[in-house]
DNA sequence: CATGAATGAGTTTTCATTCAT
DNA sequence: GATGAATGAAAACTCATTCAT
């Protein structure tokens, strides 16, 4: 009985996630309002309000179920014992599938002004999180002696920023690339960047 | 005659565009109403329709009027017979400046939603122009014998990339980092990238 | 059978009404509202609906219950044989030790323009009984020569103002005063005024 | 022409504080949505706030603008040489009079939860002030030596209770009395009491 | 009967835009 | 052209009431 109050609530809030996201998408944000989505779900204004106390809590409840799945396969590569360069290779195919299989949602996610606001308050952003992990993986890769030794916050920045913006011109594109291809790509600009006469650095 | 009226068209378009920024840079985007321009610009609010057709035509000349000197200087660099590292070195340069110049409007310029909207009706967003700019440079670093050859357009994207994210963590960061450098690490990433045995690949 | 159901049922009527009570007290008028109610009370928000038609039902059900015993009270001092002067003072101690028991309750039984407009419906407001009452007992007053001649209904009006605003005082105050104290000073003016040459009418 | 502005703003705020006036009067203070009051006012609801910030600044400036021509009338009375019993005659016509050419305004002012609520913010209820002179007065007549001695501040509570509740029966009497006769009444019942035998108090 | 999710009209407030002066 | 009052369409949020389970 319970159980069925239960399931019955969350598929609720699965509909008004999924009203949220659709709105959000073909709207973008600032034109996501509570009106919207209610119409959206098919469901009362104040319904959605049984169910989110108030605006940002919804967008809260969007952004986390959104980029929960993402952080937890993330999390399943780092925990494994791989070395730091297929650690990489995971972590990338990962971003870039999911991705191309959420395209819509990458605006809201990361360019977001609003959103930024919102989530930097507690600290969490999606990119914080992601650059602290890729800081993990560099560090683990000098330690294999196949990174060089740099400073491994400020270039996971610069990782994350090649990622992000592929991520980016992948979902603005009309003709998306293969995830593979993205991944090849990124994985050799990161490892050996763009100059010809890298021998002379030895 | 009509001259001096232009000129005084001119010097209050001006005076409405400092007062535009002075509110985005206070009160960020989403409070940038047009009652605040204009009690900022000390005109009244009625008066900036004389000037403006809309709110959005406001935004889109902020938007140029700050983004224009940007493109003029990296234009005169692209002019220029430099070889293409150096022409990198002075375009990162330029814009790392530029950006540690004007933290406040970052966000504005170039994450936000709506200005993205906005500006992408005519297909001339700062990325699209910033990674055109880039391309060409990457043709001619690869011209020169200097870069691998590779996909300068989607080596262009990446390096946007790492200068954007580099850009990001700057603003956001508590203790921004001096230019020169945000520059040595951007161009060795780009360089060189990460990777140890670089010799390998030859 | 039919008993015991009703027995019930006045135990359910009882649970709302200290919720309500409660949730008046703490919250204020304003926010009583019925979910508020039904939480304090345990019970389902839809339930009220089963004891009550509607919100203001229980308002006046919760008005009834709070002021009944009080008319009670009063109710049985007059129907005693006491001289008019005594009967005021068990009057008076009454509502005054009523007051200092449920000084959350005072502005709602008392002032509140909601309550006001429900219970003016049927002319039985808490003021217009005890304005009944006090004409009684100036009538007997001055039957027994106790009281001048006067007016007894007018008088009655400004006796029950005498009550009514030290009672207002005593709710908002930081330091009630003591039930007798209040009861002395209050008999005091209603029996012999401020004038000092009182002698001179006689 | 700043003149006529100003005119024009004024009579707008007129306008406005009279819609507020007639809705208040008709509906009670739960039902002064500025809808209503917009609309009886005859201007947009969004007109509302460029006069009042919000809907308890309005308030506010009712409340103001109602009571402060009292307050200065009762202060003249104050402010003059005349024993204390021609003072009180005076105030106390002053607010008879008042009150019978402002019947709605009563029950907001003096009953109204939320108003008693909003202005005991700024310790400036109604109730207060008028207490606070009733009080000067007594201990005036105390000195002159027409009051009996008595705690002057708690029987000024109770004198103003007695006007009070006689401005209240006023109000809400189908057939209300001329001014001069509340006015004797109250004094009498005020200078005398009701006692009979007020000599033996001697 | 008990429940509590669903409803939707109603509330305050904001703000781009218009227009009479 | 300059002004700023007037507008009214949204927006977020509340809450008494209903009703399927």
């Amino acid at each position: 009985m319970a159980r069925l109050m239960q399931q019955r609530k969350d598929l609720m809030k699965d509909g008004i996630y999924e009203a949220a996201v659709a709105t959000l998408v073909e709207h973008g944000f600032e034109a996501m309002t509570m009106d919207r989505v209610a119409n959206e779900a098919g469901v009362a204004k104040g319904s959605l309000y049984n169910y989110f106390p108030n605006k940002l809590e919804l967008l809260r409840f969007v952004h986390d179920k959104t980029v929960g799945p993402l952080h937890e396969r993330v999390a399943t590569i780092l925990g494994t014992d791989q070395p730091a360069v297929d650690k990489l290779r995971a972590i990338f195919r990962t971003w870039f599938q999911y991705i191309s299989e959420h395209r819509g949602l990458f605006h809201f996610l990361f360019n977001e002004y609003a959103v930024h606001v919102l989530l930097k308050r507690e600290g969490k952003t999606s990119q914080g999180n992601a650059i602290r992990n890729l800081t993990a993986v560099m560090e683990q890769g000098m330690a294999e002696g196949v990174f060089r030794p740099v400073d491994a916050g400020r270039y996971a920045v610069m990782l994350f920023g090649v990622v992000r913006e592929t991520c980016e011109r992948q979902i603005n594109s009309h003709k998306p690339l293969p995830v593979d291809d993205m991944l090849d790509v990124a994985m050799d600009f990161f490892l050996h960047g763009v100059g010809q006469t890298a021998t002379k650095r030895q």
